[in-house]
DNA sequence: AGAGTAAATGCAAGTACTTGCATTTACTCT
DNA sequence: AGAGTAAATGCAAGTACTTGCATTTACTCT
């Protein structure tokens, strides 16, 4: 798990400003376990402020997310989104995600990378989104 | 392009019932260019019926989309869809999409099936979701 | 043709953010 | 330290569906 120290640098490097709200939802992110929504943080973070709001909770995260200090995955199309600090790979990556119990896996794998000039039909500049949905061992 | 007659047989091939306003929602869409959102559809189907209902088109729309009669793709994150009627392929396949312009075009590669055993760390039911973004070669 | 039934619809309310704009504030520069 | 400025925030309204539930309807079976 990084530090607070090394999330406000990282912050600082890409040019966001360290906010009070940005550094309050460092430190609440900090005490959350892996994967929770925006709605999730926005509540244990507006019991410690009152004056939190769920816009700029939102910004925020997109912002964090931006800069890689912060993972994203989408849970099947509703709209709902889970979040989590990286913890060791600031790499670029995609995810496994366990359609029973949510979990969520690191995988080191980008289909970019396999793909043919062919396929790619003259379309340049490019970014993917991937993501695999199943059943975890657990979960079977 | 399908003719409603197909259209109808796929309907029920796969139990969905030929309701009126899925024989409506099918005549708009073969009307349609190549993609567009749930609200460009409901827009003209409301022209036509002024008893449609957004929240019944979205659900056709799904229920489509889940026989494999319609492709929808996820435009950058913001909870907007695109869905076109398959015109040739029916088969399981990814999209590449253009970032400014919105062109769709298909393309014959799953990820899913280059991956190997390591990176799925033991989970099963897999399905994927994958979409490429780019500028398109009129676009760059 | 008429009854039965599971799927589909209509409607209102909900969801999970997103956006626009005026105001505030963190950093920069003297 | 104080002024300047671009980024960040607060707030209200918007967006693009989604969901729950009572009612209706397409197909099935006699």
């Amino acid at each position: 798990m990084p530090s607070l120290l090394t999330l406000k640098g990282k912050l600082l490097q890409n040019g966001l400003k360290l906010t009070k709200s940005r550094l309050l939802l460092l430190e609440v992110l900090l005490e959350m376990p892996g994967w929770v929504t925006a709605s999730e943080i926005y509540k244990k973070l507006a019991e410690r402020d009152k004056a939190a709001h769920f816009s700029t909770v939102c910004r925020n995260l997109d912002a964090m997310t931006g800069i890689s200090l912060l993972c994203r995955v989408d849970k099947e199309n509703n709209g709902i989104y889970y979040y989590a600090l990286h913890d060791h790979k600031l790499e670029h990556h995609h995810h496994l995600i366990c359609k029973s119990c949510g979990k969520v896996a690191a995988l080191d794998f980008c289909p970019l990378n396999v793909l043919s000039a062919g396929d790619l039909q003259e379309f340049s500049g490019l970014e993917c989104r991937f993501e695999v949905y199943g059943y975890c061992k657990s979960c079977r």
